[in-house]
DNA sequence: GTAATCTACAACCAAATGGTTGTAGATGAA
DNA sequence: TTCATCTACAACCATTTGGTTGTAGATTAC
C-alpha cells in the first residue's frame, strides 16, 4: 500500500531529474554507493558546478539527499521515492489492462477539468 | 527478458513526456481509449495547438502512437514502452539492492567515461 | 599559518520548453 | 458548393534548462 501520495509538481520533479542521462547515472552511481559530490563530479566532462546542478535537480525531486560530513557533501539515494515512481508507472499498466480499481488507489488524482 | 535496449536520448525523452502533468493525463486517456486529438484538447483548458505540442512530445517519445482516420488523428498507446520503462526504473531498485547480475542485463550501458 | 580542497552561489549565455495567435490545407456534412 | 471541423505548422514570447566562469567561505592537510 502506499504510505502517502506524490502531488503532480513532486511527479514532475521526479521525472525531469530521470530525463537526462548524466543525472541518471549520477543517481546510479548514488544507489550503488555513497559519494561525495566532488568524488562523482570527477566522473564527468563536465564541471563542477554542473555537476552541482544535476545533483540539485535529484535533490529537489528527493531521489537523493546530501549529508555534511566535514567540508563535503555525502550523496544517499532515496529508494522509498524510486519505488513510488515504478509504482506510478504500474499504475498506468494497469489502466491499460484496465484494471480501474487498484488505479484508484494508487494514482488517485481529482478529475482534471474544463470548459463547461 | 528485454527485446532491444532503449538508447539513452530515448530515455530522455520517455521520461521528458511523462514530467508534466497535462501529458501524463493526455497519456492516461489513451491508455484508457482511443481518442482524437481534437477530442483529447477539449478536456483541457489551453489551445489546441498547445495539446497538439503535448501530443507530439508523446509521440517523440514513442509512449503513443497517431494513426490517421478521415480527417481525424486517433490517438494509440504503446504500452510495451511504458513497460520497458517500468523496467529500467526495476533496474535502479535492483542496483540498491546490490542485485547487479540482472543491472547487466536490463540497463546495459557502456561506462560513461572521464578524464585519465 | 598557509595552501589545497570542497562547496555554494552569482552572473552569464545559448537552446529548449510551454504556452499563445494566426494561417492554411483536408475532410466531412448540409 | 459551401460551411464547419480537424489538423499542421509557423511565428512569437517568457521562462526554464544545462552549461560556463568566477568569487568566496569552510574545512582539512602540511
Amino acid at each position: 500500500m502506499v504510505v502517502d501520495e506524490l502531488s503532480d509538481s513532486e511527479i514532475d520533479n521526479i521525472f525531469h531529474a530521470l530525463a537526462d542521462a548524466t543525472r541518471r547515472d549520477i543517481f546510479k552511481q548514488a544507489m550503488s554507493r555513497e559519494q561525495s559530490v566532488s568524488e562523482l563530479a570527477r566522473r564527468y566532462a563536465m564541471s563542477f558546478a554542473a555537476v552541482q546542478k544535476h545533483v540539485a535537480v535529484l535533490e529537489r525531486a528527493m531521489l537523493i539527499t546530501k549529508e555534511k560530513r566535514g567540508r563535503e557533501q555525502i550523496v544517499h539515494s532515496n529508494p522509498e521515492l524510486l519505488r513510488r515512481a515504478t509504482e506510478l508507472l504500474d499504475a498506468y499498466q494497469d489502466i491499460w489492462r484496465g484494471r480501474t480499481e487498484r488505479i484508484e488507489e494508487i494514482l488517485f488524482e481529482p478529475e482534471r477539468e474544463v470548459e463547461s
